[in-house]
DNA sequence: CAAAGTAGTCAACCAAGTTGTCTAACCTTA
DNA sequence: TAAGGTTAGACAACTTGGTTGACTACTTTG
């Protein structure tokens, strides 16, 4: 019996290959998961370039780095911390708000077609069941996102 | 709502993470993921270094790689191909077999825990759908191992 | 107000892959 | 059975995406 990280490591790349094949089907240019989860982090809150490294679970230079990409793509601006001169928030531009809109959409109809596959009750039951142990695991703190390989 | 893969990442790490610590915990040198899955290959079957490369879903000289540092550390061995002069077969050593069995109980233990958080049923509906679905997916053939963040 | 801590940048480095090339051996197939 | 295409493995150069370390400017704390 094959250990359950196998599984949701084969799971985890059949979906984004699966999505970054689309994505390019479609034209618009795949950007790396990281870009992804990096708006999907700002969708909801201003945060620093450390927050974000924290979020990704990388240092704050990777997620510099990543910054950096992104604002030369035109899908965040830096703007400066109104009380923290050391400090920028980064935020979305629409660009990347579209961007994200359109990715959401993608990641819909894929968990659709999965759901379709092996039943929408046990697609929720993973869901649920995933989201259980990580806050046993780790209490109300968020794990590192980024995988390890 | 968080997309499924995200959910898949972090429950990747978070074993992950886990199955590190307590490995050099205990004092056992910690190899990589890859390595651990090059045994469970092996445990099971005769396999080349392309076999295993695309097990891994990496280019055979990624795989040569591993299967050189495995080679080095003592875990594995190379022997020449019965027919085919230009092959070689990896084989498992003692010490290969002896990792493989101390990991497997650890990862027995880290899913008893798991299965104790979040109920062994819904431990046994993660399984099968994830299973399910890359059955879907990909059919017969296995899909690649590696996450690719 | 001094000391410790933090955000961001720069630079050097490293790990783990990639592509490309080559040789020797293998597999048609005509 | 020779010829042309394919394959296993090795070697080398390179790319990517991270790391650690050092430093400046600013902030927080005692």
């Amino acid at each position: 019996m094959e250990p359950v990280p196998m599984l949701l490591a084969m799971t985890y790349r059949a979906m984004g290959d699966q999505f970054h094949d689309r994505l390019r089907q479609i034209g618009l240019e795949p950007l790396r998961p990281a870009h992804g989860y990096v708006f999907r982090f700002l969708k909801e809150r201003r945060a620093t370039t450390v927050d974000i490294g924290q979020h990704l679970g990388v240092t704050k230079q990777a997620a510099a780095k990543i910054v950096t990409e992104l604002d030369e793509w035109g899908y965040v601006l830096r703007e400066p911390h109104p009380t923290d001169k050391r400090a920028q928030y980064v935020t979305l531009t629409t660009k990347g708000r579209d961007y994200l809109k359109f990715a959401d959409n993608l990641w819909s109809d894929l968990e659709a077609e999965m759901a379709e596959a092996i039943g929408d009750d046990t697609l929720v039951t993973i869901r649920e069941g995933l989201a259980a142990y990580l806050r046993h695991v780790h209490g109300e703190d968020q794990p590192g996102l980024r995988p390890v390989w």
